[in-house]
DNA sequence: CGGCGAAATGTAAACGTTTACAAGGGACTG
DNA sequence: CAGTCCCTTGTAAACGTTTACATTTCGCCG
């Protein structure tokens, strides 16, 4: 393998020059630039990271935890992330959780390994152990960034939508269309953001003066299946309510689909009204009304803080950066 | 950051004992290696894997290489590489290509570059130029591995099904059904698997005694929009077919909307054949029939023998393995 | 043309491992 | 008890960079 050390012979300068000449181009003459690049150009040397990292300990790539890759709300928060680490020079490293937080642990492992300079969660499990009276950032944990979810102990910089004023506005345009007896289906407990979202639903119902909510409320965890199982489990209940917010997309599918299958029409029976805008949201029939999150930039923006924070320019502190939702109308839900 | 010299001192050994006790604990007395052991316990050390591979030259991670994260076909995919990846000490570099294979390149630098140990691809572009006269793995390109895909001229190890074969039976099943005007929805001709798909689906009509395809063939690029406008562009032809058969299920998605949107009735007017079974197909208005791609295994068997070949263990040339597909049967088809 | 300062370049150490080789020690054999 | 062999441990080099520091070169000014 052709090293440096051949360039420098080559090329018939130092080591150091080489070295130079590559990383910062103006530290030495164009003379000898040109004669050092000629001599990469010619031994068709390339830089052995592995080495430049050993060195520099720094790795430049960064864990990104995923709760479950097959979940495709995640697919374009990585697409986020990977356009942003790409061009500060950064890789993803993937872990997917598979829906086990045991399996975050190993992935925390490689920061202290020097294997991650970082590492990005998409959920709401941390692969670390925190101390519960200290409700502070650890020092000894690598850099952190939580994208979408938040740990609701300790700070921790990340990106992410208002969920409960997110699910208060799904609420009150339901109200809008005449609603009164709306069914939230919600995500796992576990989730600070589920919480937020219910907190945000009670509040609406409160403000359109349903006060009892808890034979309103059913529990899912995000996937197809639990979406059609709540519905199932909301239809056998007794009476229909008028209207079914899901706490995501994929769980207002699933239950559009056993609400078709047992002859409720959706908009016209019951209207249907979903979370995060998913792309096959557009391809369902009806076309699902849905909450929009703007996954991509919740991405970019998470990996933007994390290169700000591995650069030194941490703006001091647990950044949490909010950004807007929006209610994208298309046809399940319907007018009273 | 403590080393592998201040677990030495502790134990009272020689850092060579030390690296010995962690790497090949049967090297090692186990009195000794108990010693080290209860120094790295006290220590906190976790070995610094910068320094390791950099001295082993081997990173112990492989890029994947998608075309586009955000296409839901990929995921299991990935999930199957990620499992056995985990299992063998392997780390997975994500590379999304965005549809743009000049996206390639940089990824496959890192193997170059030392950052990688191999590459898999899971679209149809290598990030390498390759000789068109030399019809062979190029000795100089790192390990790597195709799956789904494969490269129409160098012979490349991967994993895949038999496509002109599937594509063959789902045409064959809609014979069964009483079809003969079946159209065919393809994906981007670059992809000498869509190719495969296309030449199997020529077959099974020429089988059904229809030798003029042209006028039933469509073509998109596996997305959701593109069997949207196939399907416009079928209907606004003139003569309805009595099955559509598309190369992906979104594809086949896209168009269900737009047919029931024309007011036409799937299965009763025109059946509607998808093919990779993703998770929304079975939650679509019919549930979608499909053909399945055993995707996890795919992905689980393209890692294997990647991690065959980093471990030497290379069977020897390249090894393609085929997998089993399968039509399943859901309610987008009737009988004529 | 000499001298000076700045810029360019060279020298060499350091990063933390792994591993070839040397050396030490213990058990077994004759 | 001496010799032999194997098992365990230690010594030290090596991996390819980056970078602090020393040295040289160059340009410029007096």
């Amino acid at each position: 393998m052709v090293s440096i050390k051949d360039v420098a012979r080559l090329a018939g300068v130092s080591i150091a020059t080489v070295s130079r000449a590559l990383a910062a181009p103006d530290k030495v003459r164009p003379n000898t630039r040109e004669k050092v690049l000629a001599a990469v150009r010619e031994s068709g040397y390339v830089t052995n990271s592995l080495a430049r990292s050993f060195r520099t300990n720094r790795n430049h790539s960064v864990v990104v935890l995923v709760p479950d890759i097959t979940n495709s709300f995640f697919a374009n928060i990585i697409q986020g992330i990977e356009e942003v680490a790409r061009a500060n020079g950064y890789r993803i490293l993937l872990g997917d959780m598979q829906n086990d937080p045991d399996n975050a642990r190993a992935y925390g492992d490689l920061c202290a390994q020097r294997q991650a300079d970082g590492l990005i969660c998409l959920g709401s499990a941390i692969p670390f152990a925190y101390n519960k009276s200290r409700k502070t950032l650890d020092p000894a944990w690598p850099p952190l960034v939580m994208a979408c979810e938040y740990h609701d102990r300790i700070p921790i910089p990340g990106v992410r939508i208002n969920n409960e004023r997110a699910a208060l506005d799904g609420v009150r345009y339901l109200g809008t269309q005449g609603h009164r007896r709306i069914a939230y289906i919600n995500g796992p407990e576990a989730s600070p953001l589920c919480r937020d979202r219910l907190k945000g639903y009670r509040k609406g119902m409160s403000e359109l003066g349903v006060r009892k909510t808890s034979d309103l409320i059913y529990r899912g965890d995000f996937s197809l299946d639990s979406g059609a199982q709540a519905a199932r489990a909301l239809l056998d209940a007794g009476e229909l309510p008028s209207a079914i917010f899901a706490a995501n997309d994929a769980m207002a599918i699933g239950a559009l689909q056993v609400l078709k299958q047992r002859g409720i029409r959706v908009p016209k029976d019951v209207s249907l009204l979903g979370f995060d805008d998913i792309k096959f949201a557009a391809y369902c029939d009806p076309p699902l009304t849905t909450i929009q999150q703007p996954r991509r930039q919740i991405g970019a923006l998470s990996m933007q803080i994390m290169v700000d924070i591995l650069a030194g320019r941490d703006a001091g502190g647990a950044v949490s950066r909010e950004l807007p939702h929006e209610l994208v109308l298309r046809e399940s839900v319907a007018r009273i």
